[in-house]
DNA sequence: CTGACTTGCGCC
DNA sequence: AAAGGGCGCAAGTCAG
């Protein structure tokens, strides 16, 4: 596969191929890369957020990238990686690279740190790492998956999630009442403030503020230290049912109003940016309308085109199967042989109820030790032996301060150092010892999940990888004309394609889901089954 | 006034 | 019904 590493020099663009170097004017550049193309090339750039909107606006897909912010990340957190070879006098400049929106393009059209740094030189030095590297093979597949998450998060704003304002504002409508002025309550939660302040007997009460209410509870006799919705479950008051329904449409208006519509709905479409590694585990974030978080209420807004469809495709218990495929565990993955894998659980006898098996998993790979799930395990010790060892050896290592890995290498965070600001306190040997402890405690929870969670989302990036290659295949023309995908979460995807084609990308789908199973745990008889809807609505799948 | 922090809740 | 892990976002609150 030949390798063309792009650069920018001012208003020109610089390629550097396997054997020569050209210079085109930037808007030639469409060309030049879809000239290139059709032979087969993995385009090498300092950052997809940077190069790929431009060449998708211009109707150019690309089939393969390299996106050197995100491999120099991965390369400089694994432990798979002598750090020397990656040694540079930019690393700082690579290691505090940003993508780019398009809000930030605009506010910041000049002087692009990017600008500073040198992506042939970077790309040499990636090479040199990754030829050294003890785990070649799985570093490369890592750094392989993730630069096409960059694309497949790229192609995903470009298109943007079919949006029907329409039938949002109805949805609004019937729940809140008719769109209020600026700077007042809708109707529906204006009468229920009037309910909530009659029942607490506070005529000024701002049911907006948590400090207001829980001082208007308290001064009403109740015994609560927070205003949370699962705390006022609890009481038997007459404020409870209309503060409840105020929080939740209180809520429903303030992420996902009117505003939410004018701000994120354009054309028919919900734009934001999906951000591949934007956490550390390996998981996607997104910025703009909060994407990764479209609550379900609203989701019959988001409805296919015309002679459309939506595939929407999800992962049963997408962990504890990787768990039991990354651990070896064969009593697992025979219980992960049914459909349900905590029925499968049950019917191997190994707990009573589904409840139960669900809660010892889940305690399992998130470190509660506390009530019903700690009391689970040691059970589960005794039947999932390999799976509950990596899990627990994960949490050791962590509470020691030491780095654990995902299966192909993508490193945690070291205790202390650099971007763990965002993590919680790291585990410093500092202050009270019963502080040190829960520290420590706390991190060692954050390293057991994080080499489920992170390999989970090794597995989800193979599937998104090869489920993309396929549904190019599946049709002609540009992006949006064929089956493409819209929306990624975690385990979860949907597909907008035209009617004819569902059936077809229903099968792709499946089958890049055994295909990334094969992928990342070779024969290994672990199964990933899915639950696949077509639907004209998202709302109607799951 | 702005920016940082807290509270609460949506998603997996 | 959450707990235990990971996020983004809006509004309120408070310090400077």
């Amino acid at each position: 596969m030949n390798r063309i590493v792009l650069v920018r020099r001012g208003d020109d663009v610089e390629a550097h191929g396997p054997a020569t170097v050209s210079r085109l004017a930037a808007d030639g550049l469409a060309d030049f890369v879809l000239a290139h193309e059709a032979a087969g090339v993995r385009w090498v750039w300092d950052d997809t957020t940077r190069w790929y909107p431009a060449l998708l606006a211009s109707g150019v897909r690309v089939a393969r990238c390299t996106d050197l912010r995100l491999t120099h990340a991965l390369l400089r957190r694994t432990p798979f990686a002598d750090q020397r070879l990656l040694a540079a006098a930019t690393t700082r400049g690579w290691d505090a690279l940003q993508p780019v929106t398009a809000s930030d393009a605009a506010l910041f059209p000049l002087a692009d740190p990017a600008d500073e740094l040198d992506p042939v030189a970077e790309h040499d030095r990636q090479l040199a790492t990754l030829a050294a590297s003890p785990e070649r093979r799985r570093l490369e597949l890592l750094l392989a998956a993730e630069s096409s998450g960059a694309l497949v998060a790229a192609e995903m704003t470009h298109a943007g999630l079919p949006w029907r304002a329409d039938v949002h504002e109805r949805l609004l409508t019937d729940l809140l009442g008719p769109r209020p002025l600026a700077g007042h309550r809708p109707a529906v939660l204006e009468r229920l403030a009037a309910e909530i302040r009659t029942a607490l007997g506070a005529p000024s009460l701002n049911p907006d503020s948590p400090a207001d209410v829980l001082r208007a509870l308290q001064t009403a006799g109740l015994p609560v230290e927070d205003t949370r919705s699962w705390t006022l479950v609890q009481l038997e008051h007459p404020v409870v049912p209309p503060l409840l329904e105020y929080k939740k449409l209180s809520r429903l208006l303030t992420a996902n109003g009117w505003s939410w519509l004018e701000t994120w709905v354009r054309d028919g479409r919900f734009r934001s940016w999906f951000l591949p590694g934007g956490v550390v585990t390996g998981r996607w974030s997104s910025t703009g309308g909060g994407a990764l978080s479209v609550p379900v209420q609203i989701r019959p807004a988001a409805v296919a085109d015309e002679g459309h469809r939506f595939v929407v495709a999800d992962v049963a218990q997408l962990e504890p199967r990787v768990l039991a495929a990354m651990s070896g565990d064969l009593a697992m993955a025979e219980a992960a042989r049914a459909a349900d894998l905590y029925q499968g659980m049950v019917d191997a006898g190994t707990v009573a109820t589904r409840a139960e098996a669900k809660l010892g998993i889940l305690g399992a790979m998130y470190g509660g030790t506390r009530g019903e799930s700690g009391r689970m395990m040691p059970r589960l010790t005794r039947r999932y032996p390999q799976a509950i060892a990596l899990v627990e050896e994960a949490a050791r290592a962590g509470e020691r301060g030491e780095v654990v890995r995902t299966l192909l290498g993508r490193g945690s965070p070291v205790p202390g150092g650099e971007r763990t600001a965002d993590l919680g306190e790291p585990p410093e040997p500092s202050g009270p010892l019963h502080e040190q402890d829960r520290r420590r405690r706390a991190w060692g929870r954050f390293t057991r999940n994080f080499v489920v969670q992170g390999t989970a989302a090794e597995w989800a990036l193979c599937w998104l990888a090869d489920l993309r290659n396929r549904l190019w295949q599946l049709g002609e023309g540009p992006l949006e004309d064929r089956p493409h995908l819209v929306f990624f979460l975690h385990d979860e995807v949907v597909v907008h394609t035209p009617e004819q084609l569902a059936a077809e990308v229903a099968e792709e789908v499946r089958r890049a889901a055994a295909s990334a199973g094969r992928l990342l745990f070779g024969g290994f008889p672990v199964d990933f089954p899915l639950d696949v809807a077509v639907v004209r609505s998202w709302a109607e799948a799951g």
